[in-house]
DNA sequence: ATCATAACGCTTTTT
DNA sequence: GCGTTATGAT
C-alpha cells in the first residue's frame, strides 16, 4: 500500500480516536468498528449505552472513515498535514482536521437502532440529542413494535390491512381469544385462552401462517391441535377483519411484508446503511428475521448484548440468535466488554462464579478496578416476615448512617413476594415503591375512554365498539349486541355498520332508536375530530358520551378516583402533545398503544425500590437485596430438573448479582407461605456456586446436597435433616354428613339426588339431579347451609 | 341489570 | 391466600 494513504489513514483514525477520549480500548473498537457485521458482547454495567450513542455519533460525523481503506476524492498531503498538527496538539486545526477526517458521513436516517423498551429507545435519543443537537432526532431509534408500526403504516395495504390499523394490547387478545373459543363451541377447560394464546404465538413465531398451521395439525394426530388450528384461523380472521394487530403481529406483519415485497425490502434496505440491535439476547425468531431482512443489503448490522443476560426465553427469545451470530455472518468481527464500572470485586467476582456453571454461554469474564469492597451478606431468615423485618432494618440502619432510600432496592423472583416486604416497609414509615405492570392505562375508565378514541379512528374495532357500547348505560343491553354481532357476522361487516342501519334489520327493531342514538352520538365525534385539538376532542367526548356524568352523579370515592383518573389522562394527552408536537388521534394512539410503561412517573421520589428481577434489567443500585434466594422460589420449582431452565434461572440470579453497586444482601426464609401453603425450602444452589471468599454465610448454614434431575447426583456437605421440603399438610376433609345417593332438600332447587361427590380443594363439588330444576353442580361447603337430608 | 358468590389458578412478561 | 373472573340469583 502507498505511503500517503497508510498514513492518511491511521493519521484519520487517530483524528477520530479523539471524540471519544473516555473509553477503553474495548469500547473504542467497538466505537470504530463500523463496517459489516459485528457482535458486541456486553457484559453488565461495561458501559454499553455509551457505545451504542459513540458509534451512532461517530457514525454521523465520519461515516465509515474509521474502519476504511478508502480515502476522500480530494486527499492531499496539505489535509494529512493539519491533521496532523491538530494530533499534535494545534487545537486551532480541529475543526479543518475533522472535516478531512470524514467519509461519506451518514444521513441519520440512515441508521436504524432498535431497542426492546421505550425507555431505552429514549434514553439513546435524549443521549443522542444531547451529544449532536436536532439532527440526532432523524435517527431510527425506536423499539421493535415502533419500528414495525412505521414501516406497517407506510405499507400495511400491501398485505391487506388497512394503514389505520389499530394495535391490541394483551388484555384485548385475551378477550377476543376467549370469544372465539366460545364461537366455535369449543371447550373452555381442553382449550384455555391462555394455552391457545400460546400455541398461536408458538405458530406466529415460526412465520406460520393459519394455513401452514393447519396442514401442520392435519398431519399430527394430535386432535387437540386441529381444534388450535381452527382458533388460530378465527382469531386471526377477527382481528383481520377489525383492522387490527396484535403485538406480535406487528413483527409478524413487518416480516411478511419484508419478506414478500421485493420493493419493501429493497426500499428499506437502501435506506437503512447501518442497523443496530440492542439486547440481542432476547430477541425472537421474528425479531431476528426483521433484523436480518433490514440488514439484508449491505450486511451493516452491528448487535449487542450479552448472552449471559438472556431472560426471557419463556416468551419466544432465543438465545441461539447471539450464539450463532457468527455462523450467520461469516466475516463477523466479536468485541468483548469486559470491563464493569459498577460493581466492586466480591460482587462481580459472585457473579461471575454462579454464571461459570452455564453450559450456554460464549463466555466472558468480567473485571473491575474498584477494588473489593465488601463481602456479600447472606441472612436465613425463620420465614418471610422476618426476612422482610431483616431487609427493612437493614435499610433504616443505612439511612441513619447517611444513605439515600432510594440507593436500595428489593429484588424478587416472583411478584407476590412483594406483599410482606411491602408490609414491613410501611409499619416502618416507608413507603416503598412497587415496579409492577402500569396500573393506569389498565384502569376500566382510561380502557373506556380509550376505547371510545379506537372506535372514532377505526369503526370496524368490534372489540372495542362492544366495550364502550353501554358504558355508561345506554340501555343498549346483551342481547342487542349479541344479535347485531351475529348480524354483523352473517353479512360480513363491522359491527358498526350494522347498527348504524339498524332499522334495516327487524331483529333490532326495538332497540334502533337507541342504537340511533348512539351511531349519531359517535358519527358527531367523528366530524368534531377532524377539525379540533386532541385535547378538546377529549373534552368534547366526555361530555357527549355522558362518561364524566355518570362518574359525577355517583359519589362513591371509588367513582371519584376514576374520575380524577379520567382527568388525568386528559393532562397526559396535553403532555403528549407538548413533548411530540404531534396533535393527531392517530399519533397519539399509536404511542399510547405502544407506551405501556409509566412507572417511571415517580421514579424520582426518595424511597426504596421493589421489584422482580426481570424489572430490574438494565438498572443499578448502590445497595440491592435479593429476597427468597431458595430452592423452589429461585430457582424456581418448575426449573428445577430442566436444565435449559436451570440455566436461564441461573442468568437471572446473574443479572439480580449484578444490579449491586456496592453492597449486596441475600436473604431466604426457612419457612415461608406459597399459594397458601406454608413449604421449607433449602437456600438456593445458586448461593452456594457463590465463591465461599465473597459471602458471609451464618455459622449455622451448611451446605446441602443437591440431586439435580437431569444429570447425576452432586454431592455435596449434607445439610441438616429437618431442611427437607415438607410435604404439604394433608387436606382437612369437610365432615359432613352427605353421600352419594343420599337424598337431599335444598332451600332454592327443592328436592333431589347426591349423584357424584368429587373432592376439590378441601370441599366437595356435588353434582346433584333435582326434581324440578335438573343437574346442578354445587360446593358442598356452600350449599350445605341451604339443605338438608331427607 | 346488578350484585353476590363460587371457582380457578398461580413464575418471570421489555411490546 | 388472594385477586380475578364466570355464573347465577334477586
Amino acid at each position: 500500500m502507498d505511503l500517503f494513504l497508510q498514513n492518511y489513514i491511521k493519521t484519520r483514525r487517530e483524528v477520530i480516536a479523539r471524540n471519544f477520549p473516555h473509553l477503553n480500548d474495548q469500547q473504542a473498537q467497538a466505537v470504530l468498528a463500523t463496517e459489516g457485521p459485528l457482535l458486541i458482547l456486553a457484559g453488565a454495567g461495561s458501559g454499553k449505552t455509551t457505545v451504542l450513542i459513540n458509534r451512532v455519533a461517530n457514525l454521523l460525523k465520519y461515516g465509515r472513515a474509521s474502519d476504511s481503506d478508502e480515502l476522500p476524492p480530494n486527499a492531499d498531503e496539505n489535509k494529512l498535514a493539519v491533521m496532523r498538527a491538530y494530533l499534535d496538539g494545534d487545537d486551532a486545526k480541529k475543526c479543518e482536521a475533522e472535516t478531512y477526517a470524514e467519509l461519506d458521513p451518514v444521513e441519520p436516517w440512515r441508521i436504524i437502532a432498535i431497542t426492546f423498551t421505550n425507555k431505552a429507545a429514549g434514553e439513546l435519543k435524549e443521549r443522542l440529542s444531547r451529544m449532536l443537537g436536532t439532527a440526532a432526532e432523524d435517527v431510527w431509534a425506536r423499539t421493535f413494535h415502533s419500528a414495525c408500526v412505521r414501516i406497517l403504516r407506510r405499507d400495511a395495504d400491501k398485505l391487506n390491512y388497512p394503514k389505520s390499523f389499530t394495535i391490541y394490547d394483551e388484555q384485548d387478545r385475551v378477550a377476543i381469544m376467549k370469544r372465539t373459543i366460545k364461537e366455535l363451541n369449543l371447550d373452555d377447560k381442553t382449550y384455555p385462552a391462555k394455552w391457545a394464546l400460546n400455541v398461536l404465538d408458538h405458530a406466529r413465531n415460526e412465520l406460520l401462517s393459519p394455513e401452514d398451521f393447519a396442514a401442520r395439525a392435519e398431519k399430527a394426530i394430535d386432535y387437540r391441535m386441529k381444534g388450535a388450528a381452527d382458533i388460530y384461523r378465527a382469531y386471526a380472521a377477527k382481528l383481520f377483519d377489525a383492522g387490527a394487530m396484535d403485538f406480535d403481529d406487528l413483527l409478524y406483519n413487518t416480516v411478511r411484508l419484508l419478506r414478500d415485497h421485493e420493493d419493501v425490502r429493497d426500499y428499506y434496505q437502501r435506506l437503512f446503511k447501518y442497523v443496530l440491535i440492542d439486547e440481542y439476547q432476547d430477541t425472537n425468531n421474528l425479531q431476528y428475521l426483521m433484523a436480518t431482512l433490514l440488514a439484508g443489503g449491505r450486511k451493516n448490522i452491528c448487535v449487542v448484548g450479552d448472552d449471559d443476560q438472556s431472560i426471557y426465553a419463556f416468551r419466544g427469545a432465543t438465545i441461539e440468535n447471539i450464539l450463532s451470530f457468527e455462523d450467520q455472518y461469516k466475516n463477523a468481527r466479536v468485541i468483548r466488554l469486559e470491563q464493569n464500572y459498577r460493581s466492586t470485586s466480591h460482587i462481580l467476582d459472585a457473579a461471575n462464579g454462579v454464571i461459570a456453571n452455564n453450559v450456554s454461554r460464549k463466555g466472558k469474564k468480567l473485571w473491575t478496578d474498584k477494588g473489593e469492597g465488601d463481602r456479600i451478606t447472606l441472612y436465613i431468615a425463620k420465614n418471610e416476615d422476618d426476612e422482610a423485618q431483616y431487609i427493612v432494618r437493614q435499610v433504616l440502619q443505612a439511612v441513619q448512617q447517611g444513605d439515600n432510600l432510594r440507593d436500595h432496592a428489593v429484588l424478587y423472583r416472583m411478584n407476590a413476594q412483594s406483599r410482606s416486604l411491602e408490609q414491613a416497609f410501611l409499619r416502618n414509615g416507608i413507603r416503598p415503591r412497587i415496579v409492577k405492570g402500569n396500573p393506569f392505562f389498565e384502569r376500566a375508565e382510561i380502557k373506556d375512554m380509550m376505547a371510545y378514541f379506537f372506535v372514532l379512528l377505526n369503526p370496524a374495532d368490534d372489540l372495542r365498539l362492544q366495550r364502550i357500547i353501554n358504558v355508561p348505560s345506554r340501555s343498549i343491553g346483551e342481547k342487542t349486541v349479541d344479535t347485531a354481532a351475529a348480524l354483523a357476522a352473517r353479512n360480513g361487516v363491522p359491527l358498526f355498520t350494522v347498527i348504524s342501519h339498524a332499522e334495516m334489520f327487524p331483529e333490532l327493531a326495538r332497540s334502533a332508536e337507541k342504537l340511533k342514538c348512539f351511531v349519531d352520538m359517535m358519527d358527531g365525534l367523528m366530524k368534531t375530530a377532524e377539525s379540533v385539538s386532541l385535547e378538546e376532542l377529549y373534552d368534547e367526548m366526555l361530555d357527549k358520551t355522558a362518561y364524566a356524568r355518570m362518574l359525577e352523579e355517583k359519589h362513591t370515592d371509588e367513582d371519584l378516583n376514576r374520575l380524577e383518573n379520567v382527568k388525568e389522562l386528559k393532562s397526559f394527552i396535553a403532555t403528549h402533545a407538548a413533548t411530540t408536537g404531534d396533535n393527531t388521534l392517530a399519533g397519539f394512539l399509536d404511542e399510547v398503544s405502544l407506551y405501556t410503561d409509566l412507572q417511571n412517573m415517580d421514579a424520582d421520589e426518595n424511597t426504596v425500590t421493589l421489584m422482580t428481577v426481570h424489572s430490574a434489567k438494565g438498572l443499578e443500585f448502590p445497595t440491592v437485596f435479593i429476597a427468597g434466594m431458595e430452592e423452589g422460589l429461585f430457582p424456581s420449582l418448575q426449573a428445577i430438573g430442566e436444565s435449559a431452565q436451570m440455566e436461564e434461572e441461573r442468568r437471572l440470579a446473574y443479572v439480580a448479582i449484578t444490579r449491586a453497586k456496592e453492597k449486596l444482601y441475600i436473604t431466604c426464609a426457612r419457612q415461608r407461605m406459597v399459594f397458601g401453603q406454608t413449604a421449607s425450602h433449602r437456600v438456593s444452589r445458586f448461593v452456594d456456586e457463590i465463591p465461599p471468599e465473597h459471602i458471609d454465610r451464618p455459622y449455622t448454614d451448611l451446605k446441602p446436597t443437591y440431586f439435580d434431575f437431569d444429570g447425576a447426583p452432586k454431592p455435596r456437605t449434607p445439610w441438616p435433616p429437618q431442611e427437607k421440603t415438607i410435604a404439604p399438610p394433608a387436606k382437612k376433609e369437610v365432615r359432613l354428613d352427605f353421600a352419594v345417593g343420599d337424598r337431599v332438600r335444598h332451600s332454592a332447587f327443592k328436592e333431589g339426588r347426591i349423584m357424584k361427590m368429587t373432592p376439590m380443594g378441601g370441599d366437595f363439588l356435588v353434582e346433584i339431579e333435582f326434581e324440578g330444576a335438573g343437574i346442578k353442580r354445587l360446593m358442598l361447603k356452600a350449599a350445605s347451609r341451604y339443605m338438608e337430608k331427607i
